[in-house]
DNA sequence: ATGTGC
């Protein structure tokens, strides 16, 4: 595969073989590169091919190899011609981070860090299998319809919660009859928890500010209290995704007859069965933004307990990094109607976008990137670059060094552990395995892919915040 | 990511 340097930290791939449209890297010269992203740049070229795609297949600093698409890839299909993929998605649908605002400094926690681990982790349901309390397929289907305002009108968080939620905590499209019984089964229980994984909530602090007046404006200073919550839509998500997925492979068998790779597989957005997909999708989208509202009242809760009723968590954003959307972008001077999949990789609207709340349509819209356990993470914002070039889109997140074998295979718990302890990081985790499969060293470093997507413009960095105490499933 | 496998 020809790649060409077309910007510092911006490459080509030409369009040759099948592809109907170039695929764009950001990502700087050594990694583009490396060993490692050349399966996932094969799968962002098969990307390229699909019916439909619109202007390039675009991989963020943070690509990996995935199912079918690379984790960490934008594609935009057309919606009268294009096609929706479950596996431009992924199986966690609306997996997503939310960032909340404390009015508690460093100092007023620094001494009580392990009480609060400690009521957080009886507070919030975590691990693989973790359960909440069982509700009925009337109620789910609520959930599906209406997302975190349900969960705020069953008193878990207040109103103005839901105006700092991407599109409010509500895909519109959501229709709970495209879900099967099985997903609803699955989904019963699990709203309200937190999963495993690399799924988490942190407790952080801010330690650098790049933007004082914007930081500001958001309740962000040096030293400041956060609290980041990491989770998506759980099994109910990944039934929704299983299930299209076989639908799909089953029932439109000529259409998928001829992908470069069988997880690739897809249905026209306008066919039914794609719009069953969509709206099946919508639905589980909903209910991660009805998770992550619930999970924010739990914390609140656990922070009451610790620290008392002057205690405020505010939300500041709640932004999706795994889901498909119908929006409208220009390209070549006219507006047009597209499906952009976004899988690992984050809505990154600049200002002025109608999207956003009024409070922040002048900056552009909050962007949260979530590192590894032992390092940082950051608050963003979205820019009018990144709608022109990237359909609105920037990174997720650190990206995997390691996979979770390799991880567990190489790493020393021990070691971690000790290193996390050196760097006064509080750790609560339902499983070793998974401390071991999230160790800082399994992942590659959040700073450089921060500084690939500010560099290159398609999101500018507010705020760098550090773990003090993670619960990890 | 996942009732961590077909």
């Amino acid at each position: 595969m020809k790649i060409e340097r077309i910007d510092e930290n911006i490459w080509i791939v030409k369009k040759e073989g099948r592809m109907r449209v170039p695929a764009i890297v950001y990502t700087d010269g050594k990694s583009i590169r490396s060993p490692e992203l050349q399966n996932a740049l094969q799968q962002l070229v098969n990307v390229a091919t699909m019916p439909g795609i619109i202007k390039y297949a675009i991989a963020m600093p943070d690509i990996h190899w995935g199912y079918g698409f690379p984790i960490g890839g934008v594609a935009a299909f057309d919606a009268e011609e294009g096609v929706i993929s479950p596996g431009g998605v992924g199986f966690d649908i609306n997996c997503g981070v939310r960032l909340l605002v404390s009015n508690l400094k460093y100092e007023d926690v620094e001494d009580r860090l392990d009480e609060l681990a400690n009521a957080i982790f009886e507070t919030v349901p975590v691990g693989v299998g973790s359960r909440s309390r069982k509700f009925s397929i009337d109620e789910l289907k609520k959930v599906c319809r209406d997302g975190a305002a349900w969960a705020v009108e069953k008193g878990y968080g207040e109103e103005e919660d839901l105006r700092y939620i991407e599109d409010g905590g509500k895909l519109k499209d959501a229709d709970p009859s495209s879900v099967s019984h099985k997903a609803y089964e699955r989904g019963s229980d699990e709203i309200g928890t937190l999963g495993g994984g690399n799924h988490f909530i942190e407790i952080q602090r801010v330690e650098s500010v790049y933007d004082r007046e914007v930081a500001e404006r958001l309740g962000i200073h040096e030293n400041a209290i956060t609290v980041m919550i990491h989770t998506g839509s759980r099994g109910f998500g990944h039934q929704i995704a299983t299930d299209y997925i076989s639908i799909m492979r089953n029932e439109l068998r000529q259409h998928n007859s001829d992908l470069p790779d069988k997880q690739l597989i897809n249905a026209p957005f306008k066919h039914p069965i794609g719009q069953d997909y969509f709206h099946a999708m919508c639905c589980a989208a909903n209910y991660a933004f009805a998770n992550r509202q619930m999970i924010t009242h739990l914390l609140r809760k656990a922070f009451t307990k610790v620290f008392g009723g002057s205690v405020h968590l505010k939300v500041l954003y709640d932004v999706a990094h795994n889901v498909a959307k119908l929006e409208t972008h220009e390209l070549d001077g006219t507006r047009k109607r597209v499906v952009v999949h976004r899988k690992g990789a984050t809505r990154a609207f600049g200002p002025g976008n109608s999207a956003l709340p009024a409070e922040y349509k002048d900056i552009g819209q909050p962007v949260l990137i979530p590192g590894d356990m032992g390092t940082a993470s950051y608050l963003l914002l979205g820019t009018k670059r990144a709608e022109k070039d990237t359909f609105g889109t920037t990174a997720h997140g650190a990206g995997r060094r390691l996979g979770r074998r390799q991880a567990k295979r190489e790493l020393s718990l021990v070691k971690v552990m000790d290193e996390l302890k050196r760097k006064k990081i509080i750790v609560r985790s339902a499983s070793r395995g998974t401390l071991l499969e999230e160790a800082p060293e399994a992942y590659k470093d959040v700073d450089e892919i921060v500084w690939i997507v500010d560099k290159t413009g398609i999101s500018r960095k507010i705020a760098r915040m550090v773990p003090i105490a993670v619960i990890k499933g």
